[in-house]
DNA sequence: GTCTATAGGTTGATAGAC
DNA sequence: GTCTATCAACCTATAGAC
């Protein structure tokens, strides 16, 4: 059963229709979180597509390149946040705000690329490399929740960096249940971990 | 490169030595969890064994033996962990708080094998029956959560379900971080999910 | 130890929109 | 005729079956 993946229109383009190089990324990235990197063949994104295998080599110069433009379409979307998050003069907790609301949004936005990125293993140079960017953005983070935490504005009795590991933790097990066109936007879901990691689940009594 | 893993020896057995059923589940898990069970052959297996493919047929039927063998245990120990919560007699929030962190003592006692169990994908009958067991098991959290909340032990503006995906989300995310020998116990990672759960990351002030 | 299937990847020519 | 996407056939290495 094929399944043909119209790419999303935006500007028409000259030369015959069919795929481009985004649909051929798309296409991989969904059979890769569905079956497993190592176990989603050329030949079965070519099916998906309804195309045959030496058409996707028209795209691409190999099946690692599909991999490592949807890693570091999740990295850099990530870390651009980030860095739109630093660089706006906000307290450290403002920006811990923006951080955590920044990476729903992402999660949401680039959710299959995303995915694929947190299910690395490691097996490869190219995980590796991912997995070490992966890890320059998780430390970057435990460093703005270390800051948040000097000025006074977290408990004092939790570690910054464990919380970091568990905050994260749940922001990114969203991954594991958020499909598009849930009843949930970014926003709400946003509000809601916000809500829970900053008060958490018992009454504030008095 | 093979590695010679030994089966965890608690009696002295009869007969040949080797490997037991135990030992070929626990090396098949572990490979399953790094290159995903469809990319995983049996002849891997064997390899990591140091053993012969057809010496993993004397021990089971099916590669896919292995997968249900592995399964089974985690969701066993996460629905005996429950029953025993629920069977204790005491209030929704005491549960609660056992289901947490029975839960994390369950991921760092059977870390691989809950571990596969989180990253199913649902690709064939037997993958989709464990995952309607662990949609059981949710479930059945999520009521509690409910239950809790109808005492007015938690805030009122958080809806219980959601709650649910959320906290288990961090609770399950331990799995990405956690390696056996680690500096922190089963305990200290309990007090600290806790902890976070249900009192957050700000400070209890006026 | 041989046989077969299948994997990733290549080649060179072609189909279709502008 | 230019541009993009496509295809059938092919190559080489390897992994599983017998």
């Amino acid at each position: 059963m094929t399944t043909m993946t119209q790419h999303s229109t935006t500007a028409p383009r000259r030369g015959r229709p069919g795929n481009d190089r985004g649909d051929v990324i798309t296409a991989a990235v969904s059979l890769f979180n569905q079956h497993g990197y190592e176990a989603t063949t050329v030949g079965m994104i070519a099916e998906q597509l309804g195309v045959s295998k030496s058409a996707i080599y028209h795209h691409v110069a190999s099946k690692e390149e599909l991999l490592a433009s949807a890693l570091d379409r999740a990295l850099s979307s990530l870390e651009g946040m980030l860095e739109t998050a630093n660089s706006s003069g906000r307290s450290p907790l403002e920006r811990l705000e923006y951080v955590l609301r920044g990476t729903v949004q992402v999660l949401i936005d680039d959710l299959e690329s995303v995915t694929l990125l947190l299910r690395l293993r490691g097996n490869t140079d190219l995980e590796r490399q991912a997995l070490q960017r992966r890890r320059n953005f998780n430390v970057a983070v435990a460093e703005l929740v270390t800051e948040a935490d000097d000025t006074g504005a977290l408990r004092a009795d939790i570690d910054p960096s464990v919380a970091t590991r568990y905050v994260f933790g749940m922001v990114n097990s969203i991954t594991e249940w958020y499909r598009p066109g849930g009843a949930l936007s970014a926003e709400q879901i946003g509000d809601q971990i916000v809500n829970l990691v900053f008060n958490g689940l018992r009454p504030r009594s008095h």
